[in-house]
DNA sequence: ATATTAGTTTCATGATAATCGAACAATTAA
DNA sequence: TTAATTGTTCGATTATCATGAAACTAATAT
């Protein structure tokens, strides 16, 4: 596996691309909201798409290190990462 | 002309999609640390691309509300609208 | 052992987005 | 009136993105 070495402007664009949708923002507003990690499945569940959908947005969010996640036996857990919203986008989840 | 009716969720994501580009990062910057409007054109020379494309991300910015733009003869004035930034972005400026 | 459940990966497709070049419009200068 | 300057618009092209369907993997339940 190739290491990236991204500019901090690179790691900016993917952050933001990862917030400018949608379904993710719903996701995002979800977590939130819940304040903790959730099951993908539940979360899924209120989009009204498919999990190979759902799947790629929740691989799209880890990767901008806007998620963190967790594996527990057959489900997969879910959770914000504050730090990552609190250096780039501060302020940010409290105006959804 | 048509009014669009947008919901708040979709004039947030034409918000943080017009954010999501380096070359806008790279004029909202510029903007942001000359504090006060710019010439359109000296903004265009330091991004090494072709002017279509410049007007096309002064649109893009303007369209999404992040500026505000003055014509005077025939240069161009944009302005960033930090009261947009202030709402939705709250404290992104400062991270640039 | 087999079936079920939760989630990922791959492939194809339609939709957007970024860029350039050329033509255009408006303003100012010669 | 004719240049030159500044910016916009249009058409074409390439690249990226969101989505669904199907096949797959891993873990649990029967």
């Amino acid at each position: 596996m190739i290491i990236e070495q991204l500019t901090d402007d690179e790691s900016r664009v993917i952050i933001l691309k990862a917030v400018a949708d949608p379904m993710r923002l719903k996701i995002i507003r979800m977590l939130y909201n819940h304040r903790g990690e959730m099951n993908c499945g539940e979360i899924g569940e209120q989009l009204n798409i498919q999990k190979s959908t759902v799947s790629y947005h929740f691989r799209t969010l880890r990767e901008a290190g806007l998620t963190t996640t967790r594996k527990s036996g057959q489900n997969k857990y879910v959770e914000l990462r504050l730090e990552t919203f609190e250096q780039y986008l501060p302020g940010f989840l409290n105006t959804l």
